[in-house]
DNA sequence: GTTATGACTCGTA
DNA sequence: ATACGAGCCATAA
């Protein structure tokens, strides 16, 4: 089978536009779910290769547990978008326990 | 072909 | 709670 270069990307962003507002999922679900389990980290890379006109929503996709791995201003912002789909926070992380998307 | 990178994850201290 | 190390693997150079 011929397997495009892409087809990496394309599934995962697949995955993450499946995941509702005010739902996140961690970058291991996200993998997992795309049918590359163990891929944790290239998530990333599909995430920061997304073009913006995609509307992608990166900002639902987290580390385990909640916690938010965007370092910075970025990740400042991403808690503010996440918050205001309703998301709720305990200290630095996601309740998980509320948000989880079904994946 | 090799090396470096990274918004990971888990175990351990 | 934080800190560190090791394993992980697609992409870019």
């Amino acid at each position: 089978m011929t397997r495009s270069p892409t087809r990496y990307f394309h599934r995962v962003w697949a995955v993450v536009r499946r995941i509702p507002r005010g739902r996140v999922a961690s970058y291991g679900q996200v993998a997992r779910a795309a049918g590359f389990p163990g891929t944790a980290r290239q998530v990333v890379w599909a995430l920061r290769g997304a073009p913006a006109s995609a509307g992608l929503a990166w900002h639902r996709v987290l580390g385990a547990g909640g916690k938010i791995l965007l370092p910075g201003a970025a990740g400042l912002e991403q808690r503010l978008r996440l918050e205001s789909e309703g998301v709720t926070f305990t200290g630095a992380r996601v309740r998980m326990d509320r948000h989880q998307a079904a994946l």
